[in-house]
DNA sequence: ACATAGATAGACAGACCTGTCTCACCGCAA
DNA sequence: TTGCGGTGAGACAGGTCTGTCTATCTATGT
């Protein structure tokens, strides 16, 4: 507790500006109202961020911990594979019924940086390829590793798919049909076990 | 063919605008930029739309006109609804390889525009809803009709997630793995015809 | 009490945004 | 040749953008 000021400030612009890139958009949001909402001076957050890129990054590096810390401590308490994969579609369906949702902001930082280079992109494609690692580690304890790949691969293009449904207005048939193919999926043929 | 430069220039000036809002994204494309790449005034273009909101509109819904008739000239070529849903994916496959992918523009449009009030939201979320009803459709000729929603559903949500994948660099295992679920999800137990 | 170091508020610069307006130009009819 | 409707280019207005800078305030150590 050095300097506690500096480290409550620093992250308070970034939950101040998870909420405004969440709700508004990247390229929609101004510094002048993240520093507004936030009751910073500008200098305050130009010390901590050097520019406005490395504020969406540094804000999707802390959604991406949140989600990431959540989705460990949900899957500590299942216990077959089965179920932990379980418990991420139930992660979802509870998200897609949250107040404040608004769609994925890291399919959201892909929309807005075209440029593959650019570091936005790159912390938006990071997230998807972390989340897809997460559900090939589950799978590989129940079926072949290549299996396991493709199965990921499938279960997060359902998510990702039906976070979009759920943010075009039906969330609940959204999660619904979502969970019902991704136990087709896991039910399939050839690995009948 | 009484007024074709009026025509010409307004259709060229869509075309443009939907090659940079693919390309750079709706917020980042100004409108300067439009007219210099268009090579037209700028009268002219806020003579066509007059606002920058209009002519997003307008982009989506030529892009989207130009969408439904690639698939319905797909379809025809098709014999059973099983195919018909195989050409929609051969379709995907063929757009993620394409030299030109930069994702999904209506995709883009829901992400960049939060608020669902919002025409140019509307317009991406109709896209959306409008696929799943052609999927819909084929799959009532092959299962009742509640089946079919939620199966049309999976599918769309398949498709979305696999363009996703394909934006951040797996085009191929992308189409692949989504074709695979499909196939999955169509042969699933309840309904082995 | 005083010095010092860091944080703050807000003005400012320069670029870019959307949208409007003016005026020159061009083809065509009489 | 003269008049006219429509189109062209580009200046302009007013606002917003990111990012910088200066001057003031506050807190702390001695």
């Amino acid at each position: 507790m050095t300097e506690p000021t500096r480290t409550d400030k620093r992250q308070h612009i970034v939950e101040t500006a998870y909420g405004l890139f969440k709700r508004v958009g990247f390229h929609a949001t101004g510094i002048d109202r993240i520093i507004a909402e936030a009751d910073v001076a500008k200098m305050t957050m130009y010390r901590h961020f050097p520019s406005k890129d490395d504020l969406m990054v540094e804000v999707l590096a802390y959604r991406a911990g949140r989600f990431e810390r959540q989705l460990d401590r949900l899957a500590e308490q299942a216990a077959t594979p089965e179920r932990k994969i379980g418990t991420i579609f139930d992660w979802y369906g509870r998200w897609f019924r949250s107040a404040d949702f608004h769609g994925c902001l890291f399919a959201h930082a892909l929309a807005e940086f075209g440029d593959p280079a650019h570091p936005v992109f790159q912390a938006g494609a990071r997230q998807k390829n972390d989340l897809k690692r997460r559900m090939r580690l589950i799978l590989e304890e129940m079926m072949p590793a290549d299996e396991a790949d493709s199965t990921s691969a499938a279960l997060l293009m359902l998510i990702e798919g039906a976070t979009l449904m759920a943010r075009i207005g039906q969330p609940d048939t959204a999660i619904r049909d979502a969970r019902k193919a991704a136990m087709a999926i896991l039910a399939a043929p050839g690995r009948p076990q």
